[in-house]
DNA sequence: ATGAAAGCGCTAACAC
DNA sequence: GTGTTAGCGCTTTCAT
């Protein structure tokens, strides 16, 4: 592995000036020719351990997420890395799997490898940032808020929680929602939207048809199960994130009742449904323009901007089911 | 950030000894303490960038695959960082989006920050390696061979593309076959089982039935369109891999002869269907354990291991719908 | 515009 | 068992 000096040497000109070359500060035309040849011909790649060093940071950001087995994440992933590498930047993607002790554990080695940001879906509502905020290093908290007063893009919850239920209740009588853990924002916030929309439609809400599960699939199946086992079942079902949409709809199939026979509406996309589209409503949520949108953000602040913190709010996208 | 000298002058050691008791080199009893409790108060810890400067490499693997939103690759993502982590490594996952020119790219990046080896699903047969391998960092490829005599964890392919269609077989007359791309090798191999399937049951080779895709829900998508405009269409399909199967399944159900009305038989798991999972057979591949795997052979040789180039073949596990 | 030299924080000889 | 010291490869003053 060639380093600054070998190349230097071979051009006939200082280390410093290999280096001024590859940080595009003023070298003489020649120079910066000779210097270009001489590290083609050694193939040289900057160590980036030694830069990083140097300059107490390197181009990397930390992307950390509770589930990467979950199409959304991923899907924002995407965003962030494709936002990310247009600026020479790369995304270490670190999956917390919901645990606070993994994403403290994630955000210190981010830390100790002197990565640059990081963009946090929070695995709680109290996660400490203490540690990166103290040592500057800026945060961007994506899909929930991470309870300090930090930039921010987050879905319009509520309202994607608003529209699945008012959509359903055009036709459907008594609509339960199965929402994430209580504790989690994003999960709160939609079955505050169920709420909204029985309010709206002049109906009492029915709170005993308000579920709580965790996030995934088999959240879903285990409250869809109690709620068909109920003396008088809903009728229609708002699953307050994707996979705990499949986890309803596989049990719903298993029973005979797929939808569209019963109402089913979904906050999120069913990326890998093998249903017909016009089987369930949809609000999707722009996973991917979040994705890009914090990790622009998120450059900004390396960069150095230091306005006071924003929060963007991304707004779901209702596909209604057929009729 | 506090350093070892800081860490040494509150417990009064040489930074030497700090470097020691964070190594497990052999230190007295009485300094271990004094060590630790200083680090405590200072809440030390160890900047990577000066070890990795040093040591000339970091506790770091570097893992690549060619689609991060696929669920196969991310549950084998899981496996990886399951076994990675056991050993105080650490992932970095980077997507090539099946394109061998983004894949040298994060492998020019994994050798300049000097992590110490490679999980490589590679994005085409000839992938070039010189870098790394002289760089002397093992690789492991993953899924399907990378062209090197390198460690290799890949799916009993053949296996589980006749596994499938024999199945269908039993009572279907005319199963086609819709792979990933023909340059593929896992795509070619599954391809392969379907052709011995065929020669087995005594029946002939429909070749005009074998079709191939992209390895993506849109490639699927398009074929069994294609396929379903055919005068005489098939009434069996094989799905080369996932998200070829949703797609294909996709398309069926649009044109009302969802499974079982059709069967169909996929190589690989179906994680967020919404089907009854009698309505589909399927071949799971064990993406945790090849991920699980792939990352002990890659730890074993950076420990030093050095036998003869590996390969570790995983089999499927046929689940037949039900009749 | 360019070179000389210091130093980022750590580890590993090497001495004792 | 412990301390001293010399770098790892780079960036960045500071001279010139």
């Amino acid at each position: 592995m060639a380093t600054i000096y070998d190349v230097a040497a071979l051009a006939g000109v200082s280390p410093a000036t290999v280096s001024r070359v590859f940080n595009g500060t003023k070298v003489s035309d020649d120079k910066v020719a000779a210097v270009r040849d001489a590290a083609e011909r050694l193939s040289f790649t900057p160590n980036r351990a030694a830069r990083t060093l140097r300059r107490q940071s390197s181009e990397v950001i930390a992307l950390v997420i509770p589930d990467i087995e979950n199409p959304y994440f991923t899907e924002m992933a995407r965003g962030v890395e494709d936002a990310a590498s247009e600026s020479g930047y790369s995304v270490v993607l670190c999956n917390s799997d919901a645990q606070p002790e993994k994403e403290s554990t994630y955000l210190r080695i981010a830390m100790a490898e002197r990565m640059s940001g990081v963009i946090l879906a929070a695995a709680s509502a109290q996660t400490d940032l203490a540690e990166v905020l103290t040592a500057g290093r800026p945060v961007v908290a994506v899909d929930r808020s991470a309870g300090h007063d930090i930039d921010e893009v987050v879905m319009a919850n509520r309202e994607a929680g608003r529209q699945a239920t008012a959509h359903l209740l055009r036709t459907h009588r008594r609509v339960a929602y199965i929402g994430g853990p209580a504790d989690i924002e994003t999960s709160a916030e939609r079955a505050e939207g169920w709420r909204i929309a029985h309010r709206d439609a002049g109906v009492a809400v029915p709170e005993h048809l308000l579920r709580f599960a965790s996030f995934r699939v088999d959240g879903g199946r285990r409250v869809m199960e109690e709620l068909l086992a109920l003396p008088e079942p809903p009728d229609a079902i708002v699953a307050g994130n994707n996979l705990i949409g499949v986890g309803a709809i596989q049990v719903l199939s298993e029973h005979g009742v797929a939808p569209p026979r019963i109402g089913v509406a979904v906050v999120g996309s069913l990326p890998y449904t093998t249903l017909r589209p016009s089987a369930v409503t949809v609000v999707r949520l722009p996973a991917r323009q979040m994705g890009v949108t914090a990790a622009r953000m998120l450059l900004d602040r390396i960069r150095g901007d230091d306005q006071p913190p924003r929060t963007v709010v991304l707004r779901g996208d209702l596909q209604p089911a057929a009729d």
